[in-house]
DNA sequence: AACTCGGGGTT
DNA sequence: AACCCAGAGTT
């Protein structure tokens, strides 16, 4: 373990990627960093990375702000609950805490949208604490250099690597032990092709020594992906009444898919005129919908594809809210100018069926 | 333990 | 097309 520990620190001392979040200790920047980071990748955060903090440049600037800002900050990153959950941990660590990330394991793990991950991203990132963290890179790294051959996401391949994890943090420089783990998940112990001539632990790698070090880690076998058919409708008020120009957007309930984000209104429905009925009925105004230039809009997600038939269209009046029956879906309407979007939350399948 | 939740780059 | 990424919360 030592030996391992060892050749782990120096190499990344000689090959760590410079990363705007190792740039700081600042325990807030990282702990933005490491939520954006959750499922995403490092190019895509960066950006992201940059504007959310300084827009939101302290705890107590991401508590005061309206949920509706921070969520227009994410917008297009995806996983949209992670910028509410952002959100309330802010506002838990301000009111518990003084505004002050907390040092203490238990109680930065009961921060909201905190998990075992990255409760040790923070711990050891910004603290120096000896506490370990396990992501899809380092269980594929300990799997293979542990040889583990079970699913390290659960049950007990899941058990063997967290407490792998926890041997190896143990020492100096948690902080630099765990980003190498990770680093090297990232850059040379890839999932398909593993750069092994390159890895400083090649020699103790115990996947190597047996030969399968391709076949590690043990992953359980993915469900298909439904496809889900629907429409959306871009809507447009005629005349020269107020909202005039604007495009018709629906704020989507907290909960769910999309949840709080803003969008062109969006629903199933069997064919064309059942569509235009639920939209009329949704926004108790007459709606026109032209019978042909629909568009097909496609959009995968993690666990369905969705294909929606797009249709520009126009309003009868503009509309003041959602009808009753309606709002387990959208919470409010506005007639958005195009030049304003984005300044609301709006996800990158909503500027898809904006897109034209 | 299973399921939900985006988006995009790589192979 | 398949794969997978600095995961967390709910049921």
């Amino acid at each position: 373990m030592r030996a391992i520990r060892a050749a782990l620190l120096a190499w990344y001392e000689a090959n760590a990627r410079d990363l705007p979040w190792r740039r700081t200790r600042d325990p807030y920047a990282i702990w933005v960093s490491e939520i954006m980071l959750q499922q995403t990748r490092v190019e895509t955060v960066k950006p992201y990375y940059a504007r959310f903090l300084a827009r939101f440049p302290s705890v107590e600037a991401l508590a005061r702000a309206p949920l509706d800002d921070v969520l227009a900050s994410w917008s297009g990153l995806g996983y949209y609950r992670r910028a509410r959950l952002l959100h309330q941990g802010a506002l838990h660590v301000a009111e518990a805490h003084g505004g002050d990330v907390p040092r203490d394991l238990d109680a930065i793990r009961a921060i909201p949208g905190v998990g075992a991950y990255t409760t040790g991203a923070i711990a050891s990132q910004a603290f120096d604490l000896e506490a370990p963290l396990v992501d899809g890179n380092v269980a594929r790294v300990l799997s293979r250099l542990f040889r583990v051959e079970q699913d390290p996401k659960r049950g007990a391949g899941h058990a063997r690597v967290w407490a792998l994890a926890g041997e190896l943090v143990r020492g100096e420089a948690p902080g630099a032990l765990n980003n190498a783990l990770m680093e090297l998940g990232a850059t040379l112990c890839a999932p398909r092709e593993p750069r092994c001539d390159a890895c400083p632990v090649r020699a103790r790698c115990q996947a190597r020594l047996a030969g399968v070090e391709r076949t590690l880690p043990i992953v359980a076998e993915k469900k298909a992906r439904p496809v889900v058919s629907e429409f959306a409708a871009v809507l447009r008020l005629g005349g020269r009444g107020a909202g005039a120009g604007g495009v018709l957007l629906g704020k989507r309930v907290a909960d769910g898919l999309f949840g709080g984000m803003w969008e062109p209104p969006r629903l199933a429905a069997p064919d064309r005129t059942a569509f235009v009925g639920e939209l009329a009925a949704m926004l108790g105004v007459e709606i026109t919908l032209p019978k042909r230039r629909a568009r097909a809009v496609e959009h995968v997600l993690t666990h369905r594809e969705l294909k929606v038939t797009v249709y520009e269209g126009a309003l009868g009046a503009a509309p003041e809210r959602v009808a009753a029956a309606y709002r387990d879906r959208y919470v409010e309407v506005a007639l958005v100018p195009m030049g304003d979007i984005e300044q609301r939350g709006v996800s990158t399948l909503a500027r898809k069926i904006l897109g034209g």
